[in-house]
DNA sequence: AGCACGCCGACT
DNA sequence: GTCGGCGTGCTC
């Protein structure tokens, strides 16, 4: 008798183990290691999901207690093998339940619905044709004129769901119609799957030559690769100095030895533009995976991975677990970028599990970046990866000008608008020569929170411990809102604690920076690009396309316009005020700060024309802004390394958050310092908090913080598995929750 | 997670 | 009597 190991789809860790289910004769065929199968579980027997992990021939439970697997469901994709191994690894190390590492790595289980493509193209000479309709049309052959008269135009076709009813719908005539012909032989009808590409057609491109040095990494790399050796690199190279060309140019190699490969690209950075040079480099043999794709087409891409039809895959985080069976490279473009870190269980980092799932399979791995992660560049400075550096921009672009403006100065010198008076008169130039101007802010809605200037007081969330932001509708002060939970109120007249009315708006949006700019270039034509102005699908294409088409003169908004857009016309990059990400409480506040400040530095001058950046800023000595400036990466990794040596802070050393969630506040702060006092009393390990987290208080839940440093992570697991059994062991913290969050 | 089982109060 | 509250424990 065999009997299956099945993970059953709940993700609770009680469940969180393999139960076994007999496999019935008729489905050991189907029933194999990564098939999805319905099960009856619990003393309900109530029909649920599970996955298959293994195999056996013997029973390690009582066998009278054992079940039957009612069916295994359907699929097209079954499991790579090793990526149940990887999902395992992803649980371990991230302390996800199984179901949920399984989820992660096949992400399309359930074929939702193909679709097909049917085209009907004429068997004979259109003069026999003609004929034939002529016939027909005499015996009042109504349906069958119509369908000659339609191929006749060009062949046609029709795309339709695999289900027979709706097919028969879509056609103009019936199917019944279209069979008899094709039984007669005078049509052919071919049925091919569909596949929505992002771009069809265009033509193909040729590899252009590279400069000296993306040709030393290029070979030095494949030479690496040709003899057999796999490894991770780490590919640091300014912005604008053709990093993709050199990824293309590997690909190309990889894919010619009869590889395949993954790449990974930020989810914003997933646009046309990045998109279409793959396509037309590498044609169909591209696939792409967005995240605006159906279950279906999702299904769909991974079904020509897992067939061998494609050689090469590009996507964000989740394409990382394409079913690829001869992967040779995964590239991460902009590895530094956040999304690679997922949010939700299990937190994975796309970077770690890629050089997991590369050493698995006999892969190599491609980090690139112009402001690499510290993690990644210490590892680099270890051994660990091998590190190139590109530092000339491909094509002969200079690196812009950057001018620090020291805002506290401005202020003293009675300029208290939000422009200081570089950025102006740099402006006032640029909009003269027809050049356009980007100008950044960290920040959306129309100015920061509300304050009263008589006692200070700060409008809050009362649910969410944040300052509520202002809202304004038709230049007017509408509302109030909370950013986190969505709680609103109308403006009050007067402050609610000590009734004076000098209360009001503070700080500085997207919008108001739009109102001022309108105010003093009337003349310029401008867009905001923030959360509130791309709310509809395709928003962000539409307003970075009509920038790039030289729609407008100034682009005013958030982080999303920083990253990886390529606009040849944009000679000015302002920044309003980087100081905004700098004071996030955070320890990697100044990593941020200076990976936003080089990447929208980056945005200038990347034609032919020279560029010019200004920073503004209260901290105009701040190393991040500082080394920003200068668009020295080195000088700022020496800095922030040893800011994180002497506090501890990744890479150099791990930290574990414990997150205490409770609706009791005392007992979330009783837990807090007791978790706290568990990790003191070790000696390894240093200790922070408890804390209240950054927001004291969500959606009414209290929120502790406590933070553990150790040089070695397998003591924080260890702590991590410590505390959960506490929980386990203690009734009297039922109510309270703990999230865990590692960081190395 | 979700369901059965079980041990107590209030009510057709 | 019994209907239903939710606290406890189990799920191959």
């Amino acid at each position: 008798m065999v009997y299956a190991d099945v993970i059953v789809d709940i993700s609770v860790k009680s469940l969180d183990r393999p139960f076994q289910y007999r496999v019935p004769p008729e489905l050991l065929e189907d029933a194999v290691v990564g098939a999805l199968v319905r099960i009856p579980f619990g003393r309900g027997n109530r029909e649920m999901q599970g996955y298959i992990i293994g195999l056996s021939g013997e029973a390690r439970f009582d066998v009278s207690r054992i079940k039957n697997i009612q069916e295994v469901v359907k699929q097209g994709v079954v499991a790579e093998s090793h990526l149940l191994s990887l999902a395992y690894w992803i649980k371990e190390n991230y302390g996800a339940t199984m179901n949920d590492a399984i989820k992660v790595v096949l992400p399309v289980k359930q074929e939702i619905r193909q679709k097909v493509q049917r085209t009907i193209y004429p068997a004979m000479q259109r003069e026999e044709l003609e004929k034939l309709a002529a016939l027909w049309e005499k015996k009042h052959y109504r349906a069958r004129v119509r369908l000659l008269q339609a191929i006749l135009e060009s062949p046609a076709s029709w795309e339709e769901g695999l289900d027979h009813d709706t097919a028969v719908r879509q056609l103009p005539v019936t199917t019944a119609v279209v069979r008899e012909l094709e039984r007669q032989g005078v049509i052919t009808v071919e049925t091919a799957r569909k596949y929505r590409n992002p771009i069809s057609g265009g033509e193909r491109d040729v590899p252009p030559k590279l400069n000296q040095r993306q040709q030393e990494v290029v070979e030095s790399l494949l030479s690496d690769y040709r003899r057999g050796i796999r490894g991770t690199y780490l590919i640091h190279g300014v912005t604008g100095s053709g990093k993709t060309e050199i990824y293309m140019q590997i690909i190309q190699e990889i894919v010619d030895q009869g590889k395949q490969a993954i790449m990974l690209i930020p989810e914003i950075a997933l646009t046309f533009q990045t998109v279409k040079r793959f396509y037309s480099r590498f044609g169909d043999r591209v696939s792409v995976m967005h995240s605006r794709l159906s279950q279906g087409e999702r299904f769909d891409q991974f079904t020509r991975a897992k067939n061998g039809d494609i050689d090469i895959m590009i996507g964000p985080r989740s394409a990382l677990f394409t079913p690829f069976a001869r992967l040779g490279l995964i590239v991460i473009d902009e590895e530094h970028e956040s999304s690679y870190q997922s949010d939700m269980p299990p937190r994975y980092h796309a970077r770690e599990v890629a050089v997991k799932r590369a050493s698995m399979v006999g892969a190599s791995v491609v980090l690139g970046s112009a402001t690499p992660s510290l993690e990644a560049y210490y590892r680099a400075l270890q051994g660990r990866y091998r590190l190139f550096t590109l530092e000339e921009r491909a094509g002969g672009a200079v690196l812009p000008k950057v001018w620090i403006t020291d805002m506290r100065q401005e202020l003293e010198e009675n300029n208290r608008s939000v422009f200081g008076r570089k950025l102006m008169a740099l402006m006032e130039e640029k909009l003269k020569r027809k050049e356009q101007v980007i100008l950044f802010l960290n920040r959306r809605g129309y100015a920061g929170f509300v304050s009263c200037r008589k006692c200070g007081e700060v409008l809050r969330c009362p649910h969410c411990s944040v300052s509520l932001t202002v809202h304004q509708r038709q230049g007017k002060i509408h509302h109030l809102e909370c950013h986190y939970c969505g709680y609103h109120i109308s403006m009050p007249g007067t402050c609610p604690q000590c009734g004076s009315k000098y209360i009001g708006a503070f700080g500085i949006g997207t919008q108001k920076v739009e109102e001022l700019v309108r105010e003093q270039f009337p003349y310029a034509r401008v867009l905001r690009m923030d959360k509130d102005t791309t709310s509809g699908k395709g928003g962000h294409e539409k307003i970075l396309e009509e920038f790039a088409g030289q729609g407008a003169d100034i682009l005013i908004g958030t982080q999303m316009i920083v990253k990886g857009h390529d606009f040849p016309n944009v000679t000015l990059v302002g920044v309003l005020a980087a100081d905004l990400s700098l004071n996030i409480g955070d320890y990697r506040a100044g990593e941020k700060t200076y990976q936003l400040l080089a990447q929208a530095a980056g945005r200038a001058g990347r034609g032919r024309k020279p560029g010019d950046v200004v920073i503004q800023t209260y901290q105009p000595e701040h190393y991040s802004i500082v080394a920003a400036a200068e668009q020295d990466y080195q000088a700022f990794y020496r800095q922030e390394i040893g800011m994180r040596q002497i506090l501890q802070y990744p890479p150099v050393s791990n930290i574990l958050g414990v997150l205490v969630l409770s609706e009791k506040e005392d007992q979330a702060r009783k837990l807090a310092a007791l978790l706290a006092g568990q990790l003191r009393s070790r000696q390894d390990i240093q200790t922070l908090g408890p804390t209240e987290a950054p927001l004291a208080k969500l959606r009414d839940v209290y929120r502790q913080m406590v933070y553990g440093k150790c040089r070695d992570y397998r003591v924080l697991r260890q702590m991590k598995n410590q505390m959960e059994q506490y929980m386990r062991e203690h009734e009297e913290y039922r109510d309270c929750r703990l999230q865990f969050h590692f960081n190395s």
